[in-house]
DNA sequence: GGTCTTTAGTAAACAAGTTCACTAATGATT
DNA sequence: AATCATTAGTGAACTTGTTTACTAAAGACC
């Protein structure tokens, strides 16, 4: 009988697609409360990180967001095109350059991230405290067990 | 004294962070899986899709897979050219193709999903049943939250 | 049969990400 | 001081996704 070695895979799977819809729903949601603010997801959260230590250079915020410095790049250059931030040289490196809010990104940063707040708690109003606790103490752990599984590598061991 | 809701808050949105974080190692690790393979994750999502059920227009495709007829379009065009998959006229309609698997196509699903299925299996090792269970309802809820939130909008309300 | 709307698919332009290759500046090492 | 490796950033080419606009076939309705 294979049944219950069935029946896990099953489970398996299906616990794959719900986190995988979890979270693609939640980039509908969030994505759809900033549309109106003339901003993408991807560009606000390079944004709330600026806002968080201004002045990163593009290398050190790759790191921070988990991504490629070319992907960095493209950000800044649309942000600075929307007149969001701007880059600054470094004056001892001439390679580096550092980026900071201007006025009207300070303002965009807090006016998005009331409504985020608000979309964020509401998103998660159906579950209590506790039951968000052991939810996440599983998912931690699968996290875990992921990064284990990329830590062979030597690239993605400070993920 | 703000502490508590504080408090909430932020646990509110570490969990945003650690399901995205889990669904971002997720689509990591099976890209790693998948790459030797010679194939994208998207590429294969529709490949599985395809295999459960040949013969799919592309429209219908795209109501499966959650993306628009363009996405599935594109992608369909990259494994025609890579000779997986084979697009049919319909003899009724002849607006509609029919994605049909090719034979190196089908030779390509049955080994992917040995290997999809014993990374999943991988990923959840450390969880126990029940605690998948309970996480899984958490979820769920989260999910169904997330669908009511999005339901104003009529497009949306089929997810 | 002749409009009128809907539907299937594509095209073009864009955002966001990747990898690979490059420039140029820095830093280390002899 | 000269070389050599590393680091910061960009450029080009690609995949994947979006929206908007279009073509052309089907279907509905008078």
């Amino acid at each position: 009988m294979i049944a219950p070695l069935q029946k896990n895979l099953d489970a398996n799977l299906r616990f794959g697609f719900l986190t995988h819809d979890v979270s693609r729903l939640r980039r509908i949601v969030v994505d759809r409360a900033l549309k109106p603010l003339g901003i993408t997801r991807a560009q606000w959260w390079v944004l709330a990180y600026v806002s968080r230590r201004e002045g990163m250079t593009q290398t050190a915020l790759a790191a921070q967001l988990d991504l490629t410095k070319v992907a960095v790049g493209g950000l800044v250059d649309r942000l600075e095109i929307g007149g969001f931030v701007e880059r600054r040289p470094d004056k001892r490196d001439a390679r580096a350059r550092h980026v900071f809010l201007t006025l009207s990104g300070q303002k965009l940063v807090s006016t998005i991230r009331d409504n985020v707040d608000i979309v964020e708690t509401k998103i998660l109003s159906a579950i209590t405290a506790e039951q968000l606790d052991q939810a996440a103490s599983v998912l931690l752990r699968i996290k875990e067990q992921l990064i284990d599984m990329l830590g062979g590598d030597a690239d993605l061991q400070e993920i």
